[in-house]
DNA sequence: CCAATAGTGTCTGTCAGACAATATTGC
DNA sequence: GCAATATTGTCTGACAGACACTATTGG
């Protein structure tokens, strides 16, 4: 080794603050954001709010705000979303990342803690404190960039759509993405929407239906008024999907279009 | 709604500091820890550091500390993993996730990015300021909790363990785990390690060197001094590792030991 | 010789992908 | 009938899992 790691040649007047016995430096203000990704019309969207004020500067943006000491992560994204939005979640919020560069926010000292929240239908919504407008967009339009929004949070609303397709082949995630009964298009196109492939329906239903290990069941009804074509059935998922490994897995045959590259 | 989300009863004296034009409340201390996994023997391991001074009272933790205000998250942990244990990476530190639990810490307004990183073999370390010592320890003793360690420091291993084991699925993560040429069973343990299955070496065999599409290359050599059996030969990943889908996916008979559950 | 590990070959049932053929609806 | 969608059926090659068998080493 060249160099001694008490070294600090280069680093003019930098000081360690840790290992202070107990001391505490308060240098930052910790926010939470959250991208909501709400299944509307079998098409993901992203929850966006407009907010009036620096640094916000009327952008869609994730609803979020700061984080208050005496209370958890979780909890804080929990009441940002019911302050900013009035969105009260049945599910609890998972962490997508935590971003703390220096020159992301235009304000000094930010660290932003990232969630991932899903839910079947869209939520009830209402404008909060300093929020002029809460609104769904088509969640490509956002990752796209055609929707104009606030600092980096076109990237974040990419890696949250990576992340849920990842979590799809080891998670039961699909289920919660789809209301409690649907049809088998419905079903597909989730996966379609979030790894951005064509599935043949007919080897789907194959496996899904496969006898010795069913993950759907019929509901007996089909839907009444479907535009053209012949009517659906409509399934309801079994236990087996969430005591199972998931049966669907990424195809194979069409790497080109995912994420290991 | 039966509620107004502006009534702010049942949280008396609370105030939102959001929107304040540009305002920051800087309330937080913001640390970084890293779970820093080495192969060793073909086991994995974890490196921890052992402090002096309180919080840490002597017990083994997670090497990591303050983030600076003109640093981004990865710098600070990049700087800490030298400062304290005198350790230069390779490989950049991925995200495991943030703590904010007010009651984790013992000190308040704290919150920790926690780190994790992936290294083939045991990298130099040295303890640094307040640190009165470096090693490393087999994964699953701490995960397990035989050694002793601060605050959530077990549960972290744990959550480090799961996530490698997601992404060997999906990402050639296997090959940095690994020496650039390594036999077959090193190969095997690895992905038993994470995953705690049994593989049947003869069938990976077959998948790895497929002539269609061979993600092992021989190298011609074998192992010199094996300690008893036949000696094996000696393999090095081709470019398939790297552009092709990772070719060993989790079993799915046996579904009992993984992480759908 | 035995124990231990590496490597080869093979068998079998399952599965993925493609796609043809039929069914049912609205127009 | 036609277009569009759903559903059933079928064919084929690939693959996973199991396992028997052979090879090569140290003791």
């Amino acid at each position: 080794m060249a160099r001694d790691p008490h070294d600090q040649r280069g680093r003019p007047g930098f000081r360690v603050p840790d290992g202070d016995a107990g001391k505490v430096f308060p240098n930052f203000a910790v926010t939470v954001d959250c991208v909501l990704v709400v299944m509307d019309n079998g098409l993901p969207h992203v929850v966006l709010t407009k907010r009036q004020l620096d640094p916000f500067a009327d952008e869609w943006g994730l609803p979020g705000g700061f984080k208050r000491v005496d209370e958890t992560l979780d909890e804080a994204i929990t009441r940002q979303l019911y302050e900013k939005a009035g969105i009260r979640l049945k599910v609890a919020p998972r962490q997508l990342g935590a971003f703390g560069n220096p020159n992301r926010d235009p304000r000094p000292n930010v660290v932003t803690v990232v969630f991932l929240a899903l839910t079947r239908s869209a939520p009830k919504w209402f404008p909060g404190r300093n929020v002029t407008a809460v609104d769904m967009f088509p969640l490509d339009d956002v990752a796209n960039g055609e929707v104009e929004t606030a600092f980096d949070h076109r990237v974040l609303v990419e890696q949250a759509r990576q992340a849920i397709a990842d979590r799809l082949e080891l998670e039961p995630l699909v289920i919660d993405l789809l209301p409690p009964a649907f049809t088998l298009s419905e079903l597909c196109s989730v996966y379609e929407s979030f790894w951005r492939v064509r599935l043949d329906q007919s080897n789907v239903r194959r496996a899904l239906l496969r006898p010795s290990r069913p993950y759907l069941e019929t509901t007996g009804e089909r839907v009444s008024s479907s535009d053209r074509g012949r009517p659906p059935e409509i399934f309801r998922p079994t236990s087996n999907w969430r005591e199972g490994p998931p049966p669907i897995r990424f195809p194979r045959g069409q790497s080109s279009l995912s994420s290991w590259d």
